[in-house]
DNA sequence: CATAAATGTTAGACTAGCCAAACAAACATG
DNA sequence: CATGTTTGTTTGGCTAGTCTAACATTTATG
């Protein structure tokens, strides 16, 4: 069956479900998704019910929630959907890094695979997204960087920022004013964890800078 | 109310009715309307009523279906939507013009405005979708060349294809094969009524064909 | 370790789209 | 111009997604 054949709600579960594993790797729960996905969390386990009946979810009742292999398939799918568009809206449609995940939500569930195909070939293969996050291959081969938050790295460390957070657009525009972005090289001069700040120095442009606690868990860095 | 708080199934019946005037100027039938959206007369009747209700058409039951000036206003716009989407595969992404009509179908639906902003300035306000169909302006303003269908054209006269109706794919692969597509010339030599073919001569190439009744009604032309 | 708080599930109701079958109006023709 | 055929409408039923409110289980804590 193809990702195709199942609803957008159940799309929509589906990469949630994933995505929550991609970069922690504790497994999320009925209230978190109800959350993120800003329905009841009624609505999400009924809707459970139905993915664990299809055979693409595991989940025993008031127990967590896996992903079966079609299941993961079919997420796997939707994250390549989502992150070659975003890709996509940037590199040929000059939308602005900040500006395209709420565009990409929608259209993953419209485009076929015949037009991720050529948007993929259009853009060369890019293996990664504007935010840095990894595009998962055809295949469903994921390659995930061995980085962390900022938020947890060691003070006087030298970092590369891997990939950031794009659930919050106007913490994007932030980053974007300040020149954080994908590859952007760091120094972390300091953690002050009572006052939930992260003191650092762009290499590019020698400003020093604090950021909440937020901001330095959206960030991702590897040591460069 | 802008178009994309319609439900997509309002959208399509909107755009169905304007198109169904676009090019000869009766009236579409609740039959007709069910025939092409490949749903019972039932549906479309409920349907309706619906859309009546929201002030979008003017049908008095068993009687026929207007557009109400806002009705006009988002058909326009789906319309528009639906003709760059297929201009921007086309130009963009190498699709062919026989491929883009399914998927233009489903993405109208799914892109924002501001998508179709960026596509139309990219592509440099294109007038025309490949297949000859004028694209209406931002403004709603759409402009409806003098053309005629093939099948209605005088013997002897010296015409220029200005579209050709995308609505069978096969169709069009066979139009392209035979290099038939917007702006070539043709010499209508005669018309068989009760053999339903029209006989023309291909002036990019001199070939000599007939054509059926179906093909002849989906290609319309003007004089050279 | 018993109980309260937090979390998850079920039940019943609503909307939107669709269908089939029964019904109603309009139209076409003998 | 009356009647039968064609066309359109209504009714009741189905699925999917959502909600609220009532209920059940798990977990955390006094």
């Amino acid at each position: 069956m193809p990702v195709s054949d199942l609803t957008t709600s159940a799309q929509d579960y589906l990469k949630l479900i994933w995505s929550a594993t991609e970069w922690s790797s504790e497994p999320i729960t009925i209230g978190a998704m109800a959350e993120r996905l800003g329905v009841t969390p009624s609505t999400v386990s009924d809707g459970i019910r139905k993915l664990a009946k299809q055979g693409l979810v595991e989940h025993a009742p008031y127990r967590s929630i896996e992903l079966t292999p079609t299941g993961r398939e079919h997420a796997v799918t939707m994250v390549r959907r989502h992150r070659l568009l975003e890709t996509f809206l940037v590199e040929t449609l000059n939308y602005r890094w900040d500006e395209v995940h709420d565009e990409a939500e929608v259209l993953e569930h419209a485009v076929s695979d015949t037009l991720i195909d050529k948007i993929d070939t259009l853009l060369g293969h890019p293996t990664r997204d504007p935010h840095g996050d990894p595009i998962p291959a055809a295949d469903g081969t994921p390659h995930r960087p061995a980085a962390g938050p900022l938020a947890a790295t060691e003070p006087g460390t030298n970092v590369t920022i891997t990939r950031i957070s794009d659930a919050n657009p106007d913490m994007l525009r932030y980053f974007a004013e300040l020149g954080l972005k994908p590859d952007t090289r760091l120094t972390v001069l300091g953690q002050r964890p009572y006052a939930d700040l992260t003191n650092i120095r762009i290499e590019e442009n020698g400003h020093e800078i604090d950021l909440g606690s937020a901001a330095a868990e959206a960030i991702w860095v590897v040591a460069a």
